[in-house]
DNA sequence: GCCAACGTTGGC
DNA sequence: GCCAACGTTGGC
């Protein structure tokens, strides 16, 4: 079992949109970068992520989701009508990948950024290194575990 | 294969 | 809105 983080604008969607969803389920559609990619491929089914609202007024982790599909073909990569749809990407030979999650809890409140750069065991991390950009990143299980203890320390 | 130009991300 | 960092594109 494998831990991981997706990040949103919550403005697109949040955690409070999976939350409302009559099966509080979806995919996570919408990633075009590689390096994102590669690790969307890797899920499995029961692994736990951190839903991260980037973008936003107070950027950090803002619930859990659990993944529920693995390999899922992007939907949106094939529509002409999103802003998702990549023309060079075929149905026999799909370019995005990615995965469906289930919404699992609210971290309330937000455990903001802030509050993890303060934490000294976090500091390599990639999501706190300067100019990360990955809307994908793992999390390792002591990290995931260092960050429940703050969760559940609130 | 290099690299400049451009677009995007995301914190502040 | 600014800007640094990074990824992608495309000419050569």
């Amino acid at each position: 079992m494998n831990y991981w983080l997706l990040k949103s604008e919550p403005t697109s969607f949040s955690i409070n949109k999976l939350s409302s969803l009559p099966r509080q389920k979806d995919i996570w559609d919408g990633v075009r970068n590689y390096q994102a990619r590669n690790f969307l491929k890797q899920m499995e089914v029961g692994d736990l992520a951190f839903f991260y609202h980037s973008s936003c007024d107070i950027p950090g982790i803002a619930g859990l989701v659990k993944i529920t599909r693995a390999n899922v073909v992007d939907p949106t990569q094939f529509d002409p009508q999103s802003d998702y749809y990549d023309p060079k990407s075929t149905p026999d030979n799909p370019r995005w990948i990615t995965v469906e999650v289930q919404f699992v809890k609210k971290i309330n409140p937000i455990l903001s950024l802030t509050a993890l750069k303060n934490i000294k065991k976090l500091h390599d991390w990639a999501l706190l290194k300067q100019g990360n950009r990955l809307s994908v990143l793992p999390v390792t299980p002591l990290q995931w575990q260092i960050i429940m203890v703050k969760i559940e320390a609130v």
